[in-house]
RNA sequence: GGUUCCGUAGUGUAGUGGUUAACACGUCUGCCUGUCACGCAGAAGAUCGCGGGUUCAAGUCCCGUCGGAACCGCCA
């Protein structure tokens, strides 16, 4: 007998304690009107009629109206609810008697005929159904900021994704391995952030840059295909679209050739773009070569979403009297422009002047320009083209009345960046740009290095891994400039959102590239000596790729703002407003570590 | 490392060097039974980021500092 009393005591507690919560609020319509439900969430807004009270319940789903009578029994428990309490309710589902078009539960309410304040809440720094809060406020108190839709369906939106990556690769072959966050330090590329080991003292831990070289070794190992959702680290500054830490969708296949790697690629952007957006990507994607895209605008990242592409004129200023354009013909440089269609009239002295400065910031020692309005050139620089220049002008770039033309004449890569940001910055101000539109494309070709004037000497332009072109392989050591690599990146609408490459898999090239990079047989054997020794246990031709996932949610999100894909993001100066993060430690900690503070 | 901008009640903003620093929302109190941006009446709420300077007088001007944002460099 007793036992059955305490068991019956047992489930009465275990029924009354029990906070599972089974429903939605956004499950339910005008078709469950007459259901008794039970529904968890924050009050979102209470409105107090004096007699009818009304509280908006929110839960992740989204809002129900609670109605509660003042003959209700729990009127008095009601009365005491602000916002975002924490709320348990039990009630029936019943047709409203004015209906909210604008709520997805607009056509129904809960008859409240119990609540239950599962906990309180002190008044909300700010108001959750307002946008205009500033960013650092939000980065604060972040937590409440999660509650908010945007927020919120940025973060499904992510899920989405991921789930749909792990769906495609998984059916596709691929298995999923994880690889160390505590790995080593490697010299090419970003500053690493590092861990201390208290085991090894001063010895240092780095957090991956990438799991590049794991993901090789796992080919090596025999994997056939891999990917990760795998966290990356690079202790660099802060950018809308970069943060420290980050996410990649990384892969890698072996036997396979750059064709492969892209065709898999664009079909896996396809059905994530269909599954997310529910819109229909074309394949293949356009394939463009770097030097093209640098070429015709400015980028190896370019937004094809609209045309303004910049234009080469250096072959018409051959014989210029204009001391500017002589000088970068002289130099060896180049000259180009872009060409705003019908919007001369736009363009007031006051904002070239703003667009001057715009461009100094890329180098550009000014901002030339001429209108032509009237079948004539006039303003900027007009009266320095000579007739056959002028001639040239108006076919080669099929010139209208109200055109106007921003030159830029320098050494290429200056001109190149400054028209490619001006192009991009025009684009925008001049709303050139359909919202909501998508042009992916690859970027092939790559040059294996590019030369940089810091460390005054070739540096890999991806990494030191990426094969280069079979008939390039002799101009790894001779002719650096000119030698390609088997690189491809995935551009979406300005954004790169991937990017990949072939790998070296004969030991002897790896070396030839380490060597290239000016690297020491000591350095080598340092910090790749491991890897080096791998490639000669029979390494398969492989190669691979990684999608940067937050850019992959901004653009499917519509947002320009890294932090607005990110549960916890970090500020621009790599620090949490609301952990406070990074911190300084105990002291026993650093003691445990060896580690002296000196500042 | 560099450039530019920002910092004022809880939130978001306004604020000619010169009264008690203003407005909206929020908060609190009272009234209010169909609201949904509820309404009405009232109240409380400010170290003008911090430190210095100029001045008879600084939220306002100057310098420094801290914090935030964007960009250049950097980010294989």
């Amino acid at each position: 007998m007793i036992e059955i009393l305490l068991v019956k005591i047992y489930i009465y507690f275990l029924e009354r304690s029990e906070i599972m919560k089974k429903n939605n609020n956004c499950d339910f319509n005008i078709n469950n009107v007459g259901e008794e439900v039970e529904l968890y969430g924050w009050a979102a807004k209470v409105r107090n009629l004096g007699g009818l009270i009304f509280i908006d319940l929110r839960d992740r789903s989204g809002i129900i109206q609670l109605n509660i009578n003042p003959d209700s029994l729990c009127y008095e428990v009601a009365e005491k609810i602000r916002s975002e309490y924490v709320l348990k309710v039990n009630g029936i589902i019943s047709e409203r008697t004015s209906k909210n078009p604008n709520l997805k539960t607009g056509e129904i309410e809960v008859i409240v005929k119990n609540i239950e304040i599962l906990n309180e809440s002190i008044t909300p720094v700010f108001e959750l159904d307002k946008d205009d809060v500033l960013e650092d406020t939000r980065l604060k108190y972040r937590y409440l900021d999660l509650r908010r839709d945007n927020l919120k369906n940025n973060l499904i939106t992510r899920h989405k994704i991921t789930m749909c990556v792990r769906k495609f690769l998984s059916n596709n072959g691929f298995i999923e391995v994880e690889t160390p966050i505590l790995s080593k330090s490697t010299p090419e590329g970003a500053r690493d952030y590092l861990v201390p080991s208290r085991v090894n003292k001063g010895s240092f831990y780095a957090l991956p840059q990438s799991p590049q070289i794991y993901k090789q070794l796992l080919m090596i190992g025999g994997i056939e295909k891999y990917f990760q959702i795998a966290r990356c680290f690079r202790d660099e500054d802060l950018r809308a679209d970069r943060q420290p830490e980050f996410t990649q969708i990384d892969m890698e296949m072996s036997f396979v050739k750059e064709e492969d790697v892209m065709n898999l690629t664009e079909k896996l952007f396809q059905k994530i773009f269909k599954e997310i957006k529910g819109i229909d990507i074309k394949l293949p994607l356009m394939r463009m070569k770097y030097d093209d895209a640098m070429k015709k605008y400015g980028s190896d990242k370019p937004d094809l979403r609209f045309g303004m592409e910049i234009n080469d004129i250096h072959d018409i200023f051959q014989k210029t009297d204009f001391k500017v354009f002589e000088n970068a013909i002289q130099d060896k440089g180049t000259i180009s422009c872009i060409k705003v269609e019908n919007k001369a009239d736009y363009f007031s002295r006051k904002k070239i002047d703003e667009l001057t400065e715009f461009v100094k910031t890329y180098n550009a020692k000014g901002l030339p320009y001429v209108k032509y309005e009237n079948n004539e050139f006039t303003s900027g620089i007009s009266k320095f083209l000579k007739d056959d220049e002028k001639k040239s002008l108006i076919e080669d770039l099929k010139l209208n009345n109200n055109d106007i033309l921003f030159f830029a004449a320098d050494k290429e890569d200056i001109v190149y960046s400054s028209l490619g940001a001006l192009r991009l910055k025009l684009g925008k101000e001049l709303d050139l740009i359909n919202k909501g539109d998508y042009k992916l494309l690859w970027i092939t070709d790559f040059p294996s290095f590019e030369w940089s004037e810091e460390e005054n000497r070739f540096v890999s332009c991806h990494h030191p891994f990426t094969a280069p072109k079979d008939s390039d392989i002799d101009k790894l050591l001779t002719d650096k400039k000119h030698c390609y690599s088997k690189a491809y990146d995935i551009v979406c609408n300005g954004y790169e959102a991937g990017g990949g490459s072939i790998r070296i898999h004969k030991a002897d090239v790896q070396e030839k590239m380490f060597e290239a990079l000016e690297l020491t047989k000591e350095e080598i054997d340092e910090k790749f000596g491991f890897f080096v020794n791998a490639f000669k246990y029979g390494t398969p031709p492989h190669g691979g790729l990684a999608i940067g996932l937050e850019r992959l949610t901004m653009l499917l999100c519509e947002t320009d703002n890294i932090k607005d894909v990110i549960a916890f993001p970090k500020t621009s100066s790599a620090s949490c407003l609301m952990s406070d993060a990074p911190s300084i430690v105990d002291k026993k900690q650093l003691d445990e570590l060896k580690i002296k503070r000196i500042i």
